[in-house]
DNA sequence: ATAATTTCTTGACTTAAGTCAAGGAATTTC
DNA sequence: GAAATTCCTTGACTTAAGTCAAGAAATTAT
């Protein structure tokens, strides 16, 4: 736990989800932040058809509800435990209280706020892309260590990187071994090897 | 302007920017925020192929660099202005400064940011969408005011939007015409009516 | 107002992506 | 450890989207 997790962690409650058990619904009104201290949540909505359509999936050390937490809104998804988890809750507005005691918390929070702002701004720019190829490629590179060589893991289904990818299991599949059988990279179920990011990143500009 | 322009207005410094003129550049280090008071700002990036893809338009009221303020940064976009604009520019020390005497002012940027994230993870789902036509869809009705029968009127040139959506301008022209043949829509121009809005939110089922 | 430029639309064609269906691989369950 | 389930891949085919090219419409400039 990094210092902020310290200033907090006497408000916050903790609380243990079973996998499968919801954190919370769509359309529920969000009350405080989650941290997630062990397992996996997954955070998904619920597409026009009813199908479920996974945003992200969070690890030790994620928080959850950040933006929420400063706009009077309801939870825009659903959180769900994968496995069973750890979870530090935040009431609102004891958070605020701490905010208005400790302004350094609040600075924490700007920079939280401010760093998601930029995830998302990079996830908007690979959905722009027009190929799925391109966009799994700017995903892979995006999520990758950036060194010459190196492994991206997916932490998710890959029908859920196709839908994050904006398309579908089948396609991802059949671009997944066209960059393999190009040389750029090897798939080894979950794990994705890149063999070199910088020629990787050249197929971008094709 | 409102309540928190009267409590940093005092130091903003005004800039001017003649049309075409570019108020910063992707790579540059981020110093402070942009609070246009007149006038239309382009924010966008270069992609790959060294082809402009624009991110958003900003008018009279909006805030530009609200989240790199708050990481240690650069601009991961370009701004230029469209027409003739007056720009607040608030120092990044300044604004530090200015929340440390006044926090209050902390919880408007949490508010901003948190609004901002907001925005982001709309646009993001409107990108997830498998077709051009659904994302079309989606898009008209993020910015529609929601009444049955509405108007979205189009800042951008039609090029700029089918970059937004992910597409290119021929093919958002086709969508258009035949969400409009379909009786959905009536475009004129920059003008699009909406003629029923739950009749067409129905179209993202199908 | 006219000319020049830019933006938008349409058509014919190619390529990429989605659908449906089937089989294989990997997990999970018992 | 075998059976069942879920997930992933592949193939044949259809549909959606991109490319190129030409012309119309709308802006901007003169």
């Amino acid at each position: 736990m990094i210092n902020i997790e310290r200033a907090i962690e006497d408000i916050g409650r903790l609380k243990k989800y079973q996998k499968d058990e919801l954190l919370f619904s769509a359309q529920q009104k969000a009350d405080g932040l989650y941290y997630v201290q062990s397992g996996e949540i997954r955070v998904f909505k619920m597409d026009e058809q009813g199908r479920e359509v996974e945003v992200v999936r969070l690890e030790a050390g994620d928080f959850l509800g950040e933006a929420i937490l400063f706009v009077s809104a309801v939870f825009p998804f659903f959180a769900q435990a994968v496995k069973d988890s750890q979870v530090l809750f935040f009431d609102k507005n004891r958070i605020f209280k701490k905010i208005d005691e400790e302004p350094s918390i609040a600075k924490f929070f700007l920079n939280l706020l401010a760093r998601k702002c930029l995830i998302l701004n990079r996830r908007i720019e690979t959905l722009g892309l027009q190929t799925v190829k391109k966009r799994l490629i700017k995903y892979l590179l995006l999520n990758c260590s950036g060194e010459k060589q190196c492994t991206v893991e997916l932490r998710t289904k890959k029908v859920e990187l196709a839908k994050i990818l904006g398309t579908i299991s089948e396609t991802l599949s059949r671009n997944l071994k066209q960059i393999q059988d190009e040389g750029f990279i090897e798939v080894e179920g979950n794990k994705i090897h890149i063999k070199d990011c910088s020629k990787l990143r050249l197929e971008l500009l094709s």
